[in-house]
DNA sequence: AGAATTCTTGACTAAATGGTCAAATTGGAG
DNA sequence: CTCCAATTTGACCATTTAGTCAAGAATTCT
């Protein structure tokens, strides 16, 4: 929300520099680790610097409060969490578009588990930080996509489907393997880890919610 | 874990007084809310203290330690959420007993959002009092119950889903709810409180996922 | 090279936090 | 009512934590 832009109307804040854009990246990342475990309340700036290897005043001269850093590591994450659910096309077919939106969601979620986790501690928390945009872009984007789904059920070209619930549901099976990974692992065990398994789940997961949404006979 | 319980051989730990009941009680209570917002690490023992109307050493006096306080917090909430699994009834009829599931599991999100919060918190912080629960009794539980799916499945009354995963499409589904509830409160406002909104969101996860794994043709 | 700027850090501060303790108050059994 | 155990609390302590600062080290620019 600010650190880096010059926000002044004369030129201060000279061009980034080489190693500043190399620690901050280094920062966000560590942070990112850290804020996705035990969310902002929970998590320390020495964690942070711990990880980024890097001390604790060096990492405050980059990111001026711990806030700072949140809300950086966080901004980052929501374009990329936009991004799929925005592809959505309504020229194109129903199903394969819900297909590409729930493989593409399953691969953030297995690939950036930590990003999900750190939105879903915001939002356990009561999203202090992210509800505007949830109340603005999120809600408009939403809304767009739900428009296109109506749409397709009421050409037929899906089963009657609450269009809000819908897009909950996948958001919800799609995140949970990144969320509740532990949890997952505790009862598959090391199964998770095998190559296949990343298949295996977009097999059930298209399976279950694609079968409850494609156009019956 | 601890607390409470008669550990010792010889009658120690009087039996618990009127006053002890009340208290713990309304400790217990007031740790939920405050743990399931933000977690263990995020949360302080004057914050319990204060949502309890209580002094922080009158609460010690309880529990000896904050770990104590969420440890049996935690505990109690296990319990209840094992209940709806366990009900699931070989004999019965496979889709109504998934109804039945669902149905009960979503009821819990929204009449204890914050004991499924609290869940999630611990689990995103990697499970760090939960995990020995998980690998053991939970991991029995679901192990179990997929295997009554798999002969259903076998039994041609379910199409083919991986246990498994249905089941875990099943947790995710129904504790959005509770879990994201600010998400969906920011996208589909008031709504929400309407009073047929429970029975909208009943009707929708059902027909998503039991349409995902009724049997065709 | 030499000056200016950027980067890094040890030492520090104030506030927050988990937990203790002795003394005062209250509740309950007889 | 009386006495003993249970309960409550103000004051306090040690540690953790967010953030500061001045001074030293490295980089960049000319």
């Amino acid at each position: 929300m600010d650190a880096k832009v010059d926000t002044a109307g004369d030129g201060e804040d000279r061009r980034e520099t080489r190693i500043q854009a190399i620690n901050r990246e280094i920062i966000l990342e560590a942070a990112l680790e850290v804020f996705s475990v035990n969310g902002f309340r929970g998590s320390t700036v020495d964690q942070i610097a711990a990880r980024a290897a890097m001390s604790k005043p060096n990492l405050l001269y980059y990111f001026r409060r711990k806030q700072d850093i949140y809300r950086a590591v966080l901004e980052r994450t929501l374009a990329d969490w936009l991004a799929p659910l925005e592809a959505m096309d309504a020229s194109g077919d129903p199903v394969e578009e819900l297909r590409r939106y729930i493989t593409e969601k399953l691969r953030m979620s297995a690939e950036k588990p930590a990003a999900s986790r750190l939105f879903a501690n915001e939002i356990l928390a009561g999203a202090p930080v992210v509800r505007p945009f949830l109340e603005t872009r999120l809600k408009a984007l939403v809304t767009e996509k739900a428009a296109i789904i109506r749409d397709w059920v009421s050409e037929g070209r899906l089963a009657p489907v609450d269009p809000y619930h819908l897009i909950f549901a996948i958001w919800a099976t799609t995140q949970h393997y990144a969320d509740f990974d532990v949890q997952i692992r505790a009862i598959l065990g090391s199964q998770v880890d095998r190559p296949g398994f990343r298949d295996q789940t977009a097999q059930a997961v298209l399976s279950i919610v694609l079968g409850g949404v494609r156009p019956r006979g």
